[in-house]
DNA sequence: ATAGAAACAATCAACTTCGTTCATCAAGCT
DNA sequence: AGCTTGATGAACGAAGTTGATTGTTTCTAT
């Protein structure tokens, strides 16, 4: 998921070029996590293409070389020096883990809502295969954002190092489905209750006649709170608690290792008579529904399922019944919650936890709900 | 390894596609099981039939230019609330435990927002002194109010009898400053973080060089959190844990009891030469203060004092520093959310946690703070 | 004016992806 | 059984992409 496509990056950086005018490489390529050489190349293309044009240190929208008679020894002062960063004032910096998986919907709350209120977003990745948080959220600062919101990698629970980072950069800050450790630190953060939406899935299955519920677990962030409303709906509903739990590597999708991943957590479920999971990641719920289908199985009927993400839940051969965690929504508050401190509007520091929602399709087995 | 058609694994692919704006060939090919070659070979009937673009790593959305990243979110299927209640009636009802502290302020708040979205409010009152919290909700229920927002007596975590009057009057609800103790009830709040109102003022005593702090609760629904927040500041900071708390009985104003009551918690400071109290209550840190003068103590001299609850501080002969919980915007945020839910807006549920801030006034020996 | 820093273009090696070709396999038909 | 058809996986050389390196140009500060 490291790598986004070339066009997607080109996408951006024309974005990126719109939204401010101009854009500069070495801001570009911290961003977007490649070298200078790749983002002149890209610059060099769009620029043959007709969609910028190239200026020493970044490029800028069009083609303004022969305006502006004075200031001729000035030409390349268009692309925004450090000294002053776009319109800075009300730029909101996002950092996020991936530009593919979860994100883009929360991206999307969040440029609705910078939209409304007239302010702009610009877009610091890092992700799992190549961390880089404190660095992205210094990058992000220079380049002079207002505030950032930010989903970091790595834990829930953020590490004290990128939190001092955040503290550091003197700016208002609002993290996305992250929080710090110590519940006295002063900051906003808005999360979604996973461990929540864990147990509303166990709930269905159980109301569904099943006394056993499996579990499949990827190692993320997420998988700890998963696991939490997992074993707490088993207790508190009375479930077989000896039901397998599995603690999925994170593999290259389709390696053999997660083809055995996937078998011996099947294997696992007919073993002890198990005919429902609770899967973490939709990706993995796809997976699982072929490998059972390989094996002679199908789901809900040999065993149901419901995954956890709702981000491809529904394209699944059986549409997958899936937990989904108000994405957008948690962009659109968070961003709220920025602005809001950027206006000085007195408002108070805020925590907030949203629920997700069940949202029902085949692979449960139940009836499907309109919708 | 699996036996899809064809034209499946195209339909899934090309909805993939527009799910997320891109895909990429390896990742296909894994989530599919089959090889990259097949996945190419797909691509590239699809893209003879003008339904996406090849790119090299994948394909994307028509002729880039018009690819759009953020598409559809979420199938958005209105929650329907049950057969909405009477349609257009948007009468909110308020349940708080008192009409002439804490909670004035936060029914300002609801009110400006009801008045702003064109609802009424009507109060229901309950108090300590004859809790009728099930009976009230009862009674607005019946009054036809469209949802609750509910401050009930009793603890800070509702007792399962009152839940259960407002699960059963089948409106939506919001509760303010009181939360189920099931944390998977799904319910909506909004409440003050009061441990970290206490915490804030430790440790503001703290950096002014106190290394005791007494503390003074009263027998309220707070209480026990402020004396988390205290026990938490305590060990966080490691002042000495046996600064004298105490806990005193709800008096009536100015009996002989409350007398001895501030008597034995001054007392109690001067012998362990504490010399700053955090007092739960604005009442009761002015009583104190009172009581100080009549002994010819003065504050912040012989005993820094912070307040918790800003209700009347600022009024006090010698303005008090206090900890003062966002009782407003509570309210404006209760009001906006079950409004929010009454509208149908399919907003997820919320639970949100709002940050107290510290007022420096005298009472506490720092230099006063404007505003 | 000049030294030093930053940005640049060109180039190369490592790597990924591409398209083609070929062998295999299953299903349907003769 | 034998043949055909279509889908597929594997292999391989060709082509595209990228990070790093290098030498040059441009800018800035002294």
């Amino acid at each position: 998921m490291a790598d986004m496509l070339v066009e997607q990056r080109q996408e951006l950086l024309l974005r990126e070029l719109h939204a401010t005018g101009a854009v500069r490489v070495a801001e570009l390529a911290q961003r977007f996590g490649v070298s200078t050489g790749t983002i002149r190349r890209d610059l060099q293309e769009l620029a043959d293409l007709g969609r910028l044009t190239k200026v020493r240190g970044g490029a800028i929208l069009l083609d303004r070389a022969s305006s502006r008679p004075d200031t001729a020894d000035e030409p390349a002062a268009p692309p925004a020096p450090e000294a002053a960063p776009p319109a800075g004032d009300r730029t909101l910096g996002l950092l996020v883990p991936s530009a593919t998986y979860y994100y883009p919907r929360v991206l999307a709350g969040v440029r609705e809502v910078a939209a409304r209120r007239g302010a702009r977003v610009v877009i610091g990745l890092t992700n799992v295969d190549r961390p880089r948080d404190v660095r992205q959220i210094e990058e992000l600062c220079d380049s002079g954002v207002a505030g950032i919101l930010a989903a970091t990698t790595g834990p829930h629970h953020l590490p004290e190092e990128t939190l001092a980072a955040l503290r550091d950069c003197g700016r208002p800050y609002v993290l996305m489905e992250r929080q710090p450790l110590d519940p006295y630190e002063p900051c906003q953060y808005v999360i979604t209750d996973h461990r929540q939406g864990a147990f509303l899935a166990v709930k269905h299955l159980r109301s569904l006649g099943h006394d056993r519920v499996a579990l499949y677990l990827t190692d993320t962030p997420t998988a700890s709170v998963v696991r939490e409303g997992w074993t707490d709906a088993v207790r508190a509903l009375g479930l077989d608690p000896a039901a397998p739990v599995i603690d999925a590597e994170r593999t290259a999708l389709g390696s053999s290792h997660a083809a055995r991943q996937y078998d011996a957590f099947i294997d696992g479920c007919l073993a002890g008579g198990v005919r429902a999971a609770l899967v973490h990641s939709d990706h993995d719920a796809i997976e699982l529904l072929q490998r059972l289908r390989a094996r002679g199985m199908r789901s809900p009927e040999d065993l149901a399922l419901i995954a956890y993400d709702d981000e491809i839940a529904a394209l699944a051969e059986v549409p997958l019944t899936a937990v989904s965690p108000p994405k957008r929504q948690l962009g659109e508050l968070a961003a709220e919650m920025l602005l809001d401190q950027l206006d000085a509007h007195p408002s108070a520091p805020r925590r907030v936890t949203m629920q997700p929602r069940l949202i029902i399709r085949r692979s449960c087995g139940a009836k499907e709900e309109s919708g």
